[in-house]
DNA sequence: TGAAATGTTGGGGCG
DNA sequence: ACGCCCCAACATTTC
């Protein structure tokens, strides 16, 4: 058997790898090239011209992938499957990274769920339980390459240029072996009270398995299946039964694609294409920074900045924020998360995003808008979260450390903060543009029901 | 997986 | 004792 990874820049249009991805990427690699001794073959290209090539090389009569469900990749794979029967190999592509593959979750009439809780309770639990995970291989015979290795996974130049990875260095451990304790972790001290502690940017009730995921290090069916085991142990199962409906709503994102191969880029509520976004350049700056004058979104931002990842419950305070109080496209958020995320997923992302700004399916209705202040009492009441990545506010006390522009002028002295100085003055009024964004939404809801 | 405005209720201070 | 007002606490409605 031969392992082979190609990292294809060719054929992923729009959506070739971001940066944070790349990044987890060349150590997933690496983790999956030490434990095959170094026989990992990592090759850059067309799949479409380089396995059938390979194959014809080292005489296989079979090859073997596991399934991907990105629009471009599927129309790629379906290509490469034909050229190589017609080549006269043997072609298995298989599932391990789905729980309920799209095309088997239907309503009776044959057509898609539009909304999440029956696509889930009815569509997946109804349907055949997730099957266990597979043993590992008990043997594996590799064959040996001399262009195999550690070189060839160096020549996709994965790392950054300038030595941004710092912080993510510092806070990740990458591969299987990785993922595995991660797991672990998460349900000895993280599944018990996940329901209540998930919203909470820095309790451990979230399990951070995302990239891990993403990357392959761990199946769904594996984690299912631990914390179907450690929910019963354990006595919880409304957390239990929480936890596994995060799963099902990557499960749901994955089928929205599957069924919108233009979910990426084009509302799924068409009335959408002509919403009157913003787009004003300085704003979406200072979001991406984490410059808005808003301590929980700035906290949030810089999370993902540092670390490549962001707490669930911050991800959508910072998208309502984008989309609603500044009016911006959430193309803009889209792309931002897609480069600077190390869990950057196609279906996930796109979807969530569709999610955010009501042009989804089953999306937040269009009067949702978190107020990032009262999500942030309420969510980081200690304000640990926001201490930890808005350091300039540090100091200020628990009372005024949500919205600084509402503090007294001597509490702001007394805690070394000057606004529009070492803290940004907020960025948007946030009663003004709520009504903004409520009145737009409103608009689009009367004229094209 | 909201927030704000509006409505309702009931206790307590007070003339 | 009584009516009145205030306001907190909670419920309902609206966007």
């Amino acid at each position: 058997m031969l392992p082979l990874y190609i990292l294809d820049d060719v054929n992923s249009g729009n959506w070739a790898m971001g940066g944070a991805s790349r990044w987890w990427l060349h150590h997933s690699l690496a983790a999956l090239n030490a434990s095959l001794d170094g026989r990992l073959l990592v090759l850059r290209g067309d799949p479409l011209h380089l396995v059938p090539a390979l194959a014809r090389e080292v005489g296989a009569s079979a090859v073997h992938w596991n399934r991907c469900y990105e629009p471009w990749r599927i129309t790629r794979d379906k290509a490469l499957k034909e050229a190589l029967q017609q080549a006269g190999l043997a072609v298995h592509s298989h599932n391990g990274a789905l729980l309920w593959e799209p095309w088997q979750v239907r309503k009776s009439d044959g057509t898609p769920y539009q909304v999440f809780t029956p696509y889930y309770r009815r569509g997946c639990l109804g349907s055949t339980p997730p099957r266990a995970p597979l043993p590992a291989p008990a043997s594996l015979t590799l064959h040996w390459s001399a262009a195999a290795g550690q070189a060839g996974i160096d020549a996709l130049a994965l790392l950054p240029q300038i030595p941004w990875d710092g912080t993510m260095k510092a806070t990740w451990h990458i591969g299987e072996a990785a993922a595995l304790q991660r797991l672990q972790a998460f349900m000895a001290q993280g599944l018990a009270g996940y329901k209540e502690g998930r919203n909470f940017p820095q309790r451990p009730n979230v399990s951070r398995l995302s990239p891990h995921l993403h990357f392959g290090e761990v199946s769904p069916h594996q984690v299912w299946q631990a914390a179907q085991r450690a929910g019963l142990e354990q006595g919880v199962e409304e957390d239990l039964d929480c936890f596994q409906s995060e799963l099902g709503w990557r499960e749901f994102s994955h089928a929205l694609l599957y069924d919108h191969p233009d979910l990426s880029e084009t509302p799924l509520q068409r009335r959408f294409a002509h919403f009157p976004w913003q787009d004003d350049p300085a704003l979406l700056r200072a979001w991406q920074r984490g410059m808005t004058g808003y301590p929980l979104v700035d906290a949030g931002m810089r999370e993902l900045w540092q670390t490549g990842y962001m707490h669930n419950r911050v991800r959508m305070v910072v998208g309502s924020f984008l989309v609603k109080n500044l009016l911006t496209h959430w193309r803009h958020g889209e792309d931002w998360f897609w480069d600077c995320l190390v869990d950057a997923d196609l279906a996930a992302n796109s979807a969530s995003w569709q999610w955010i700004a009501g042009c989804g399916a089953d999306a937040a209705p269009y009067f949702r808008v978190f107020n990032p202040v009262t999500q942030s009492e309420r969510f980081d009441p200690q304000g640990a979260y926001i201490r930890r990545y808005v350091p300039e506010l540090a100091a200020l006390p628990d009372k005024y450390l949500h919205d600084p522009a509402s503090a007294p002028s001597q509490v702001l002295a007394a805690a070394g903060v000057t606004l529009g100085l070492t803290y940004p003055h907020p960025v948007v009024d946030l009663k003004a543009s709520r009504e903004r964004a409520l009145a737009a939404f409103k608009q689009l809801q009367d004229s094209a029901p």
